[in-house]
DNA sequence: CCCGGTTGTGCAACTAGTTGCATAAAGGCT
DNA sequence: AGCCTTTATGCAACTAGTTGCACAACCGGG
């Protein structure tokens, strides 16, 4: 139920083309809510028949043609609705939580590879974000639309954080462990 | 691709019929990777089918008559191999921080409210968390099997200290934003 | 001028997860 | 006996997300 308003939001924030909104997807707003482009394509028709957004007048429309969307009143509407609604946090799986539970019954054998490129991934995404930080938002700049976003991309920052710590200290326990023996 | 895997780590801890795991996913293993019975039931016909788990001999299957099921060494032997392959992190989607980034363009009316909501209930979720920890990981035991699963606890009690303070932190900026306003 | 790569849009089929409901047995209650 | 609640299993239909592929226009080089 967000995929339409994460695409509202990159769309208020600039109209874009099916492509674009894909390339930003998979920089900024993706980095909390992914979507691949067919989504996106299905998503931007649906949201025009809805009348939440409408084609750049300036385009005529043509298949392998760019096709840039802008959000109408009516979707803005929409999305101010659902930002303020209630929501429960969905329900959240991590697979590697998982085959951690899995290694504690069938044994550890062969995961801690994959820790290391995992902990070599989270470190490149803090990396990316700590960059981000000190590119987009400088000491003084406070607009409250400033002010949100960074505390967004702070979020970003501290799970990875929390991610880089964990698997180190996973790392740190595998190494104690008796020879990797099984339970 | 994960929920028979967290099925098969069930059933390895300990034989069940559907609805004791339907419970049991609520509780701990639900954690992190959550499930409906449904999902549950029907994931349970196809591990049997593919020779994965069988039911308990001693029972006798009848529709509201309780079956519980055991692991075979072919469910076994997949479960190891799975947690030991390699798997990229699957994207991770938060509601909460699209909500805060279409609030920073629509403006963050009416979304304090469920910031604290949600800060209650994270805080909740870490009371209890830490409670398991008490009762289960009392300093001294320190088996593989405990060490591993103790992690596990740990990544969840760090993540909802993490979203606590993240909150915290968000209402903070709140009260300073100068009369809600829009960007 | 046509050939291959890039940009851009999109369909179809699939897998995963959710929601709503049906059904049956068992136990307590009056 | 008749009824209500709890325990337990399951189907069907839906929504969301993924994967694989097709196709059109455009742009550059030989």
């Amino acid at each position: 139920m967000s995929l339409p308003h994460a695409i509202l939001t990159a769309l208020v924030e600039k109209p874009s083309s099916g492509l674009e909104l894909t390339r930003r997807f998979d920089r900024s707003i993706g980095y909390f809510w992914s979507a691949t482009h067919q989504q996106i394509y299905r998503e931007l028709g649906k949201l025009e028949t809805e009348g939440f957004i409408r084609t750049l007048p300036s385009e005529q429309p043509a298949r392998g043609q760019k096709k840039s969307y802008e959000v109408l009143p009516a979707g803005r509407a929409e999305l101010a609705r659902w930002t303020a609604a209630s929501q429960d946090p969905r329900p959240h799986r991590d697979t590697l939580l998982l085959r951690m539970r899995a290694a504690a019954v069938v044994g550890t054998e062969g995961i801690e590879g994959d820790l290391r490129r995992h902990l070599d991934l989270h470190q490149r995404q803090l990396a990316e974000y700590e960059e981000i930080e000190k590119r987009d938002f400088p000491p003084g700049r406070d607009s409250s639309q400033d002010r949100l976003r960074h505390l967004v991309l702070r979020a970003g920052i501290d799970l990875e954080t929390f991610w880089t710590q964990w698997l180190t200290r996973a790392l740190e326990e595998f190494a104690e462990l008796p020879g990797n023996e099984r339970a």
